[in-house]
DNA sequence: CTAAGGACCTGTCGGC
DNA sequence: TGCCGACAGGTCCTTA
């Protein structure tokens, strides 16, 4: 579910309700997720007021003045903005109890999500070796390029890694690579710089698309009209294995890259 | 330093 | 209908 355009619309989504708003508790139900919940969490930060809700990467930053409780939603985690009385279900987490009413209910399957507290003035480990913001202008040909020239992996898998740049999933990255016609096995350094900087252009607008679609590529989306989302609109590769090419008609191949399922077309892609 | 593989966890789907 | 394995949007950590 999460990539950074989904990640985007949930802080977007979330804002307006908590932004100013004080935090009464915070209900933990199951602590165990990718890292155990501070037991404290809710002692913590029960009466501190949400001043700015920010993303860093995938990470949802909910900023008060004794720090920042960072969000991040794993493969299967998912925010909503319910009323006291709506009931919990299954996977419901932890809620998060604003003074307006309102409770930021956090659902997670898999529990690969974090709750984590950064404390005002600190710079949390899970935060301080991340890479670029791919929508920013630090994403340019003169910082990625020489990375690209340094490493021999697998050019999705560098795109993947965020310690590089932040925000390309498996579903993104596929993509980015497609329509910059570049095969998702070559190696980084063997690739001319004029393609990289089709590559970084590909990632920052596939990237833009689907936030402005409301980062709905889920599988099962469907918007309230009953129109496809972006998912089934716009996905040109991801989960296309077998299908045509939306170009040259090819039959699209598919490969495990850096264990991650990976998609594309050997005629388009070089 | 880089690169590759394992680990975490539950739900869903396809095949038998 | 039921069981079992494979697989799924992420990314940190360990090992080589």
């Amino acid at each position: 579910m999460p990539e950074l355009p989904e990640v985007e619309t949930s802080c977007r989504g979330i804002e307006p309700h908590c932004i100013k708003q004080n935090i009464t508790k915070i209900d933990v139900r199951q602590p165990k997720l990718r890292w155990l919940v501070d037991a404290e969490l809710s002692p913590k930060l029960s009466g501190e007021e949400i001043s700015q809700v920010k993303r860093r990467g995938k990470y949802i930053l909910l900023q008060t003045s004794q720090g920042d409780l960072m969000i991040h939603l794993g493969m299967s985690g998912s925010l909503r903005v319910v009323d006291k009385k709506v009931e919990v279900t299954k996977h419901d987490h932890i809620d998060i109890c604003l003074s307006n009413g309102k409770i930021i209910r956090y659902n997670d399957p898999r529990r690969f999500g974090c709750f984590v507290l950064n404390m005002e003035g600190e710079q949390h480990k899970l935060l301080n070796k991340l890479g670029v913001e791919p929508l920013t202008d630090d994403f340019s040909l003169d910082y990625f390029y020489p990375i690209c020239k340094g490493r021999k992996t697998a050019i999705k898998s560098l795109i993947m890694n965020g310690q590089v740049v932040v925000g390309v999933g498996n579903i993104y990255a596929q993509e980015a690579l497609f329509r910059a016609k570049i095969n998702p096995h070559r190696a980084a350094n063997s690739i001319s710089q004029k393609r990289i900087v089709d590559l970084i252009e590909a990632i920052k607008l596939i990237l833009q698309r689907a936030i402005e679609a409301g980062g709905s590529s889920l599988k099962d989306f469907t918007s309230a009209d009953g129109k496809p989302g972006y998912f089934q609109q716009t996905l040109q590769v991801y989960g296309r294995a077998g299908k045509q090419c939306a170009v040259c008609k090819a039959a699209l191949e598919q490969a495990v890259i850096g264990q991650r399922n990976t998609v594309y077309c050997s005629q388009c892609q070089k």
